[in-house]
RNA sequence: GGCCCCGUCGUCUAGAGGCCUAGGACACGGCCCUUUCAAGGCCGCGACACGGGUUCGAAUCCCGUCGGGGUCACCA
């Protein structure tokens, strides 16, 4: 009997899920499930500077509509098992596989910045500290790290993506540090701690970690613990190459921002002030494009400048959900980005990418995010969805668009505006092109270009058939489409149209 | 820059030495349908990065060049 197959998904609460997350996630469950194992969600919380409670239970809402659920009843936060951790790194200490190192980050900051004028890649030297040197620097106030001390030798590993002999040469490998200044442990400790405790048989994360893995090996070895097989998957990149973030959007924002003031020759303080923001913050997020917005401080903004939501990209799970994707959807697309199960199979069921999963389809290359595809995918799996489905999708993208004239709209009528729309790409359309219905006559919005093509047509003959055509249908008692369709096709006969 | 990973149509990919005149999907172009926007139908354009090997035979194996990406945090 092989052994059980427990995988994990380990993301920091530092903001919304983002496709890439997603998507890490999706395998990790898809390997999980395929083998009848079990897929557990951990929380790694030790960045107590980024971390926050209501990332938690955004990553939590975004997972949960993604439908990928976990096995272990009890979330486990890191932040909360620093006994368990500081026990380990004692015992390290202990037995000098550890050791408390006294640099300031100034200090080593400007370390790096000498290896990089001298061009090569910064490796951490242990100092040797007399027992004076380090009252001193416990008498300065200084916070000590703590350093595991990595056995230099040549470290190597087979991928189960990758392939084997990953790795590096002896003369890339340095302590590194697994306690931080505030006492909390880094990612690289406590991950192999955690990993080895819910005896996880295997890692696929993104491969921005391939180096990484190195680390979590000799503390395995030091720790006694055994290695889990490590797969690093494919990293999902904008269009135009560049790794795919949430200061895609931001960086839209912000363009379209400048833009605005000058074409209104305006101030951040109009901006901040139209739109309800400390005159500050808009200031310096207009002019360093280091600084963002979050989400709730960008709708502001761009309700202000009129720019419209739709023209961003999504790049969170978040974004996707709000522009009306099917979850399901998302999925099917996510996974094809780096995975395949061979030959043309392109479109999935949840229930057949269980069962088609498997490492050997995952790819090696980088994949970038084709975002005509995925809105191809959800066209058709709209097309073909049952209108129950329809209809929860789209109260759910209500719920997450809550200044649409449709909320409130009862459930019948929802469904026959999803019906009257067949066709569309997006639940977004629907709300966009149905919402007419539902605001007073001048606040509709008219596309200018299909006024001017179809009723300013040959000398305003558009509107005009638009004109005549009332009174034929308001005499028209029984309001069914063959009544209709009869109406309207007697009138078209007798005026020539 | 050091180290590491990768390299099939514009994009995502199929392809595990002869099944390849390289298949599919999206995008794109044309036609059809349609007095909006879509959707739909038919047809088409389009790739093995380059150079050397190995082999009777290479997209598939080896080497080099070039190109892209990752990493070099008290972030994960």
């Amino acid at each position: 009997m092989a052994t059980p197959v427990v995988t994990r998904f380990a993301p920091s609460p530092t903001g919304y899920l983002h496709a890439g997350g997603a998507r890490t996630a999706l395998f990790n469950w898809l390997l999980a499930r395929h083998h009848g194992g079990q897929y557990l969600l951990r929380i790694e919380d030790t960045d107590l500077a980024r971390s926050t409670e209501e990332s938690v239970h955004a990553l939590l809402e975004d997972l949960s509509w993604l439908g990928l659920n976990r096995d272990n009843e009890q979330l486990v936060f890191q932040s909360k098992r620093l006994d368990v951790y500081n026990r380990i790194i004692a015992d390290l200490i202990r037995r000098e596989l550890a050791y408390e190192a006294w640099e300031t980050p100034e200090e080593l900051a400007s370390q790096r910045r000498q290896a990089e004028m001298a061009r090569r890649a910064f490796i951490y030297q242990r100092p040797q500290l007399s027992d004076q040197q380090i009252s001193r620097y416990r008498a300065e106030g200084r916070k000590p790290v703590v350093r595991f001390a990595m056995p230099v030798r040549e470290y190597r590993f087979d991928d189960i993506v990758l392939g084997p002999g990953q790795g590096v040469p002896a003369s890339q490998v340095q302590d590194f540090v697994i306690r931080k200044g505030d006492g909390m442990p880094t990612y690289h400790f406590a991950v192999v701690v955690d990993d080895a405790e819910t005896k996880i048989t295997h890692v696929l994360r993104g491969q921005e970690h391939l180096l990484n893995t190195i680390n979590h090996i000799a503390l395995q070895e030091a720790l006694g613990y055994p290695r889990p097989l490590y797969g690093h998957l494919p990293i999902i990149q904008n269009t135009d190459g560049s790794k795919m973030g949430k200061r895609d959007r931001d960086k839209i924002v912000r363009h379209h921002a400048n833009l605005w003031t000058k074409q209104h020759n305006a101030t951040p303080q109009d901006l901040a002030g139209q739109s309800g923001l400390p005159t500050g913050r808009v200031a310096e997020w207009l002019k360093d494009s280091k600084k963002q917005l979050d989400g709730a401080e960008q709708t502001k903004v761009m309700k202000v400048i009129g720019l419209r939501e739709s023209v961003l990209p999504e790049i969170l799970v978040h974004d996707f959900r709000k522009s009306g994707y099917l979850p399901e959807v998302l999925l099917n697309f996510l996974a094809l980005l780096g995975w395949s199960p061979g030959g043309d199979r392109e479109r999935m069921s949840m229930d057949e990418m269980i069962r088609l999963f498997s490492v050997e389809g995952i790819g090696k290359s980088n994949a970038k995010f084709n975002r005509e595809k995925l809105l191809a995918f959800n066209t058709d799996a709209v097309a073909t969805a049952s209108p129950e489905r329809l209809l929860v999708a789209f109260k759910d993208y209500l719920s997450l668009n809550p200044d649409s004239p449709l909320n409130g709209v009862d459930d019948g009528t929802l469904a026959k505006l999803l019906r009257m729309k067949k066709g569309f790409r997006l639940l977004r359309e629907v709300d966009e092109l149905t919402r007419f219905f539902f605001i007073p006559d001048e606040q509709v919005l008219y596309d200018p270009e299909a006024v001017e093509k179809v009723l300013r047509k040959q000398e305003g003959q558009g509107a005009s058939a638009l004109r005549e055509i009332r009174p034929v249908l308001e005499v028209i008692d029984n309001w069914v489409a063959t009544e209709l369709e009869a109406n309207v096709s007697r009138h078209c006969e007798r005026v020539g149209l």
